[in-house]
DNA sequence: CCTACCGATCGGTAGG
DNA sequence: CCTACCGATCGGTAGG
């Protein structure tokens, strides 16, 4: 028999890295402690060690995941033929989608990569850097089209990035605005500004 | 005699919160220790409470000394006679210039207050809360005047917000440009995107 | 998956 | 401002 097939969430791991995401968020993660997330799944601290290495783990998982599924969205987005407004446009409306469907672990990602252990750390900065680099030459083919006001490439991506992690803000909140709403009106004020 | 004038920075009470800011900014407020701490200001860590009452103490002065001198400038501005579009430029240049200058303790007020103890914690929650409701009523009166696009006000001030504390980014960075650019971008890409 | 427990470190105090 | 020290809690392990 092959063995049964489990989608994301369904082991035990999942769960765990679930929870450790809400808690991360809520507490950061240093002020998280492994028996405050073994309470929350219902065991005793120490048998969360037969899932998983160590608390840091759990981190690292939550950060590279996240990178890693946008790191992977752009790589196609590089490829495909549009404009550089058209790909800033497809770009943001994926990290939007991303954060609004995911907010817990993007949040952590993007708050608590600090606490990672080395050699993950220097990794996951690098990743970083390597993503914002790749969509500022996007931009700055705009500009050099004359398809994007000549400003600062990164300073466009920095207000690009995080513009989208204030979606958490609209996620607690008490969501008067639809997210297809939240989406049309970020990407209008982003890319309208953008243009030239 | 009457007591001599000590401007900030000067007192030991001021060094002590000045490199406090400094290490939250790094590791953040869980993580740092008071015996980080008081490596940093060089003496040892019990002698740290002979100038502060707690660690919870430092991170309520850093976060309300930031929301309230962000609360007066909005005061100002809301009783000016700009027109809305002036008004949102007036106040993301503040925040932009005060960012810039102030980064370690507006970077830890924006990202530890969740740290805070009560009832700081609710007083400060109400207190943003009240800063955004306010920013979103300029805005709401720019798209009435049609004077602002027709979106959802809070949405426009999550990502002015949030771009901001993008700045800090740029302050990690290699600084490739002036301070005075960076201020220009923003406040083109954001208002742009806002007029109507 | 649990009980029992480890050494390390935490924020903070006493007393001088 | 320091030495000495407190109880609490931390991440993690041993052993079953």
């Amino acid at each position: 028999m092959p063995p049964i097939k489990t989608n994301r969430n369904s082991t035990k791991k999942e769960v765990i890295i679930d929870k450790a995401a809400q808690l991360f968020m809520e507490k950061g993660f240093s002020a998280t402690s492994m028996r405050d997330l073994a309470e929350k799944v219902g065991v005793e601290a120490a048998s969360l060690y037969n899932h998983i290495q160590s608390k840091a783990e759990i981190l690292q998982i939550i950060c590279f995941r996240v990178a890693n599924f946008l790191l992977e969205h752009l790589e196609k987005v590089e490829n495909n033929k549009q404009g550089a407004i058209e790909k800033i446009k497809t770009i943001l409306r994926f990290h939007l989608w991303h954060m609004i469907n995911n907010y817990e672990e993007v949040q952590v990602a993007d708050r608590e990569w600090r606490h990672l252990p080395e050699p993950y750390l220097s990794n996951f900065k690098v990743q970083r850097k390597n993503y914002r680099q790749r969509l500022a030459a996007i931009i700055e083919k705009g500009v050099r089209c004359k398809e994007v006001k000549p400003i600062d490439p990164s300073t466009a991506v920095l207000i690009m990035l995080h513009a989208v992690s204030g979606v958490e803000s609209w996620h607690r909140s008490s969501q008067k605005i639809s997210a297809d709403q939240l989406e049309k009106d970020i990407v209008l004020i982003l890319v309208e500004g953008l243009k030239n």
